[in-house]
RNA sequence: GGGCGGUUAGCUCAGCGGUAGAGCGUCGGUUUUACAAGCCGAGGGCCGCAGGUUCGACCCCUGCACCGCCCACCA
């Protein structure tokens, strides 16, 4: 503990920071244990790419799970979160290959082995700058369990998964149409794929009728690929082209006879209601061509140039460039019918956003159906839920209609696929280690070029991280996790996978909440990103606000499933949130001696009972917050609850109570304090591990000490009531002095009437708190007395007001501007008046009054009476005021 | 084409059957020994539009409009 006049004026997050970060990780206080009694609590962190750097997304969604593991925690949890980072291939792929290219080499001149020397040595580098950024963040992860999805344990596990999975059928190769990005020269799945609408052109052209003067028009977006025609198809009942069937028709250019067949799956309204069948370059054609035995003729390669079989005037030729001499040499021909305008979507690679070109290839897929069933049935029978859970539809949406997966990229870094091929007998082996010769002829064996999707890795992570494929003591104490938290743009790439492939290995979910957390936008709602120049960089924003603050904020705005607008503003704005604390908590250090009182039951002022109702009313309120994951919710609460009640109005009231060296009140103070720490703590572990080390008899650290449980009775809301009618006295006399322009330094004396009976809600009989109250009234209200009558006196230099059932006269110095404060009067009359023939009006429909439940009526007719009281007296004001004027 | 979200104060967003809320911004006052990153006070809203259900609708239902996402093999 250190000597409490070391706390600054203002708040300085830096050193602090530094210094609870260390000692945390020192102490080792977020290291699990797998044999601890306690009930578990267990996450792992979704692992950001190596190559990452930390940007506002990262720190949203490890945030969000932190202040629920600190809460967790708290709360007697023993909790594990494991952290990790991911290989991501072909991010470390593209930063590779272009420090190459710069020193004019490439991974074909370099060579595998190479290549991989040189990304491990990248990894060793640089994979460690993530980590040490996600430290700054605060999040309480347990650096002793860190796992790479390429380390040899997580790499026996996805060999473990590819082998079974094969054993059983569920990985096969098969030379199939896939999606392949020409930049980055490997296939990709099809949700690696974003579809965009662009503004393109549909082609018409012509196709002779062979041995006849007849022709058909076909209309393509893709005239290039007519150069890999192998058929043209129309629907069956299509009567405008009935007499071709069986015939064949003379693809333009290539001039090769190719038959016409019919299929229903042709749209007879669409262009010219014949389409061209190019099976090596389109999805649908792939399928038509199957079913009806057409050729497969490759003319567009891997990287996005015609081959040989496109013709010599088109080979070696860019697949756009080639476009567009097709049209024109179909146009020299006069095949050219016509050309359109026609939108239409466009896939493109989700890494390097270039337009993916289908590819017919030998590749390997995981036959999904089965896995996706029990997937399924998961989340239908609740034991996983979506937070928010309509983020379910859209994971049955994609579940129901999914597709094998492709998982074979033409690619180095990342796990090898364990497959051999003999190069005798074309033997194909799977095995966890590579077999010394082929089983089956003894020849010699080649391993599979290809990597495996590192998504297929990531899929594993919540058990391969424990141990898997060994049954080690954290896979039993840990496994399955309690909570993932992510964005929605990967609930298929990632979450989906992870529900699948943990349920087939583990048979037991991953994980039983899935908090799906939005998207962090600008003040603008535009997406961040390096081309818009609108990046908010989460550390810059820790160097300039703190990361109480950057954490605050995102909680405050973190609506579950919506995305968030971030501004520095409102960082600001908990930022000086930050300071509020740490201003209340040295005037709390100050009036502290080097012990803690105790609070004696029998000394509790109004305002100490009233604040520790408060207490006990927002520490349940955040209880239930946190259990629904309404972060912006429980972080409203304390803002408010922090800032408002316990600053504004109990520090305010404490002061009376210390001036008497009431020494309850500073125990009050000092356990309000202490409570309201560890509230905070989940959110601000800075700032709180900080401050709370002051207080006197302080343990070994905050983010250990048990979480508030609010006192048996405390709660206490007919006191609340009490203490509301104190506020409203105090309000109404600020109102009115600020009003008339009276000097804040102005002590005045208040004279209070007390009505005559009344609805109880309007506090009548009340009269009895305020006059026990009188010191605080009189120091929150600045006044010089405080004064009970039976009747006001009168005269210009009485302002007068409403509260409650107080009439109250302010007794000033200089008289008043009769007008203006007529002008008050009237408005403050409005008000009522509108209010009151609201209520009035709903009171007099006996519909209301019949069908309406007893308690609203009666609330109502008691707010009437009350308005009208209000009304009657503040009309006798202002028949005052409008006499001498 | 299918699906999901949004539309509430100048801005960013809560609320979701019973008297319209917060933060920031605006306006006025204020250096009262925790805090001017503060304190005190004020102003500001036909809760997207049109119907319906209800005693009562920002809230539930049905349409519509606009904005934004996701999915999808009309070439």
């Amino acid at each position: 503990m250190m000597p409490k006049d070391e706390l600054s004026k203002a708040y300085d997050p830096k050193p602090v920071e530094e210094k609870w970060g260390k000692f945390w990780l020192d102490e080792g206080l977020f290291v699990a244990d797998p044999h601890s009694p306690k009930p578990k609590f267990s996450m792992v962190l979704p692992p950001p790419n190596v190559t990452g750097i930390l940007h506002m997304g990262h720190a949203l969604c490890f945030t969000l799970p932190d202040i629920i593991t600190r809460w967790k925690r708290m709360r007697g949890h023993n909790c594990l979160w494991l952290p990790g980072t991911d290989h991501a291939s072909i991010a470390v792929h593209n930063v590779i290959e272009k420090s190459l290219a710069e020193k004019g080499l490439s991974r074909e001149k370099i060579g595998r082995d190479e290549f991989l020397r040189v990304a491990w040595e990248w990894k060793e580098k640089y994979g460690g700058v993530i980590t040490g950024q996600l430290k700054r963040l605060g999040a309480s992860l347990d650096w002793s369990r860190e796992r790479f999805t390429m380390d040899p344990g997580f790499t026996r596990a996805v060999k473990q998964v590819f082998v079974s999975l094969y054993e059983e059928g569920l990985i096969y190769r098969d030379y199939f149409l896939v999606n392949r990005c020409p930049h980055c020269r490997t296939v990709l799945s099809d949700i690696e794929i974003e579809h965009k609408d662009l503004r393109g052109k549909l082609w018409h052209i012509r196709y002779a009728v062979e041995g006849s003067d007849e022709s058909v028009v076909v209309a393509t977006t893709r005239p290039e690929t007519m150069l890999g025609d192998t058929g043209l198809a129309v629907h069956p009942d299509d009567g405008r082209y009935a007499h071709l069937r069986g015939r064949r028709v003379v693809l333009p250019l290539q001039n090769k006879p190719i038959p016409v067949v019919t299929d229903e799956r042709v749209e007879r309204d669409f262009g010219t209601g014949a389409v061209k069948v190019t099976p090596a370059h389109d999805p649908v054609d792939f399928e038509l061509g199957k079913k009806h035995g057409l050729e497969q003729v490759i003319v567009i390669d891997g990287s996005g140039r015609m081959t040989e079989a496109a013709g010599p005037e088109f080979a070696g030729l860019d697949r756009f460039a080639a476009r567009a001499k097709v049209v024109e040499r179909l146009s020299a021909l006069g095949l050219l019918v016509k050309v359109e305008d026609h939108d239409h979507a466009v896939g493109h690679c989700y890494r390097c956003k270039n337009v993916i070109e289908p590819h017919l290839s030998w590749q390997w897929f995981v036959r999904i159906k089965p896995l996706a069933d029990e997937a399924i049935r998961a989340v239908e029978d609740g034991r996983i839920e979506f937070v928010p859970a309509n983020w379910a539809k859209t994971y049955f949406e994609w579940m129901y209609n999914i597709h094998d997966w492709c998982i074979s990229r033409q690619l180095w870094w990342g796990h090898r696929i364990p497959a051999w091929y003999c190069r005798d007998c074309a033997r194909t082996m799977v095995a966890m280690e590579a077999p010394a010769k082929c089983d089956r002829c003894g020849g010699a064996l080649d391993q599979d070029e290809d990597v495996l999707d590192t998504w297929f890795s990531s899929a594993l992570w919540p058990f391969g991280t424990l141990g898997w494929p060994d049954e080690t003591e954290d896979l039993e104490a840990f496994y399955p996790t309690d909570l993932m938290s992510t964005g929605f743009d990967i609930i298929f790439f990632w979450v989906a996978r992870m529900i699948m492939m943990g349920l087939k290995f583990r048979g037991r979910v991953p994980f039983r909440h899935v908090f799906i957390n939005g998207l962090v936008r600008d003040l603008k709602r535009r997406k961040m990103s390096k081309s818009e120049g609108n990046i908010i960089d989460p550390l810059e924003m820790i160097d300039k606000y703190g990361t109480d603050a950057l954490r605050f904020t995102l909680a405050a705005l973190a609506v579950p499933g919506m995305d968030l607008a971030l501004s520095e503003e409102r960082m600001a704005g908990y930022q000086a949130f930050a300071n509020k604390i740490w201003n209340a908590s040295r005037f709390v250090l100050m009036n502290l001696g080097e012990d803690r009182p105790e609070v004696r039951e029998d000394e509790l002022t109004l305002a100490d009972r009233w604040i520790r109702s408060r207490l006990a009313a927002v520490t349940d309120a955040l209880d239930a917050s946190l259990t629904q994951y309404k972060f912006y919710e429980a972080a409203d609460l304390l803002y408010h609850f922090v800032w408002h009640e316990f600053c504004d109005w109990y520090i305010e009231s404490a002061k009376v109570g210390l001036r008497a060296g009431n020494r309850t009140t500073r125990a009050v103070l000092a356990d309000g304090l202490d409570r309201i720490l560890r509230l905070l703590h989940p959110f601000m572990p800075f700032i709180t591990e900080e401050i709370w080390q002051h207080l006197p008899g302080a343990g070994k650290s905050i983010t250990v000490a048990a979480f508030p449980v609010a006192g048996p009775g405390w709660r206490d809301e007919a006191l609340e009531r009490d203490m509301a009618l104190v506020q409203a006295v105090v309000e109404e006399t600020r109102k009115v002095r600020t009003e008339n322009k009276v000097a804040p330094r102005e002590k005045i004396r208040l004279i209070a009437v007390e009505g005559p009976a009344q609805a109880p809600s309007t506090g009548s009989g009340k009269a009895a708190v305020v006059r026990s109250e009188a010191e605080l009234v009189k120091a929150l209200a600045g006044l010089s007395t405080l004064e009970f009558a039976e009747a006001l006196p009168e005269g210009e230099r009485v302002l007068k007001g409403v509260a409650g059932p107080f009439e109250l006269g302010l007794v000033v110095e200089k008289p008043a501007d009769l007008g203006q404060e007529r002008e008050r009067v009237q408005k403050e009359m409005a008000k009522a008046e509108a209010e009151a023939e609201r209520i009035a009006r709903k009171l007099e429909n006996p519909d209301f009054v019949a069908k309406a439940p007893a308690a609203v009526v009666a609330e109502n007719r008691s707010r009437l009476e009350e308005l009208s009281v209000r009304l009657a007296k503040l009309g006798q004001n202002l028949a005052k005021l409008s006499g001498p004027a």
